[in-house]
DNA sequence: CCGGTGCAATGATCCAGGTCAATGCTGTTA
DNA sequence: TAACAGCATTGACCTGGATCATTGCACCGG
């Protein structure tokens, strides 16, 4: 059986729902994620409304505010930071469906209860809003509703890519898919040789995001690195010395 | 390397294209998915319109109606059948994302290509819209805007769970909670005990399903059978004599 | 400067599930 | 009613990645 070496993360020291910071936000219109997230579909007069329903909060990092199971009475923007999705076992062993990150939304439930949890890796700043509150604005702003159906027809497709990575690829294909969707968040498809990246996430987080063990992402890391693919540097700095070639494992078109 | 063994179907005998039947749809009213699917958003009046941007398609089994990374020009809704979605490798491994049948919408993607395939697992009855048109749809229609994020959202459920599925249980747990997954579109929330299934997939398609070869499906089947769990009937039936213990070992809560 | 605490890396061993190879079963064509 | 084709099952064996155990390496507080 296979198991998540952070499950006693969640066993051993259960993490309470905790919310350091929380503000009222009287201005989206000048809000630093403007450009992203839901918002971005939104006129400036539509702001104003938008405004009046979020609240600012800030999480410290490795708390859960989003409790697998628990009653679904929020919604989530992502304005800084970077935020861990996961599920779990009963037993502990745990998947991380995803990251997201600042401009992501976060809290769509089919049910009136979250399927997931949500926690925060590094400072997460969030812009909360009320489910009714946000029904509210969908009705009101079409163009919202859109948005919120182009996110989550990108969210679809990129859990199938992770399907297939959980189902069908090699632990070597996982890791180099993982760095590869890295350098893709931050250089766009212009990516330069030795590209240089870092994320906030550790071993255990990587590993139980590709369905792995930190011990396997560990030595597939040094794999890669033997093999003259990646440099690893300080903290969680890696170059990826032939993005190519990195692209071509994680595609699964190379041993 | 895990590898598919349905390779062969793909690499050997290159399935072409073929829609076999396919003529226009006149009255969207009678339609018999009327109750299910994105139609059931709309009022009479609204199918009416609808009827007139509708094709209709028949599509025999082992067909593949939608080829991965092609232009996504259609959106289907299945009226009848049951289709797999899947994701392939260029080795041949393959991954199925999803099985969908009546009421299911096909098609969201977010760039101007699918990223999936969609094969008939059997006898598929589509219906079909252009892009264009069912963008014109959902600008006049803005319910059947929120129908459709419905389902998305929907559908994201599913994948995470999926992904918990192929990045964390054991092969048991995997067969297992496909199983319950079937008993659970049958008789929905209420399975009575020895409920029957059948279902149209081969070993090969759930292997591909759950991340698994042929061999340990039948071989987890045969210890489900062994444990007194299930009786395997002709053709492709299945009792499951005990759906609370499968539905237990499902979840992760028992070897 | 030292001891501690929390990752990360590496080594040794194990095993769940993959691979390879028959064998069975069922339906279909002749 | 035989011969074939296409799954499904079962057995024997192998291996990629899990498990268990140790060591290394920062960074922090005293």
């Amino acid at each position: 059986m296979p198991s998540s070496l952070t499950a006693e993360n969640t066993a051993g020291r259960p993490r309470r729902l905790v919310i350091a910071g929380m503000e009222g936000c009287t201005n989206c219109a000048i809000c630093e994620v403007r450009a992203h997230g839901v918002c971005s579909a939104l006129r400036d007069d539509e702001l104003e409304r938008l405004a009046r329903a979020a609240v600012r909060m800030t999480v410290p990092p490795g708390h859960i505010f989003i409790e697998e199971g628990s009653r679904a009475t929020d919604f989530f923007n992502v304005t800084g930071g970077t935020v861990k999705l996961f599920k779990s076992l009963p037993d502990g062993r745990r998947q991380i469906t995803g990251f997201v990150s600042v401009g992501h939304f976060l809290g769509l439930a089919v049910s009136d209860r979250y399927a997931f949890g949500a926690e925060a890796i590094d400072q997460v700043k969030l812009c909360r809003f009320s489910r009714p509150k946000l029904e509210g604005m969908i009705e009101e702003f079409p163009r919202m509703e859109r948005r919120l159906l182009a996110e989550a027809a990108n969210e679809l497709v990129t859990a199938q890519d992770q399907m297939l990575l959980l189902g069908r690829k090699t632990a070597r294909e996982r890791v180099a898919s993982f760095l590869y969707g890295q350098l893709e968040n931050h250089y766009g498809d212009a990516i330069p040789p030795n590209a240089q990246i870092s994320f906030p996430m550790t071993r255990a987080d990587i590993a139980d995001f590709l369905g792995l063990t930190v011990e396997t992402v560990s030595r597939t890391l040094s794999g890669l690195r033997k093999d003259g693919l990646v440099t690893l540097n300080a903290g969680h700095g890696i170059t990826v010395i032939s993005p190519v070639r990195l692209e071509a494992i994680a595609r699964g078109g190379e041993s």
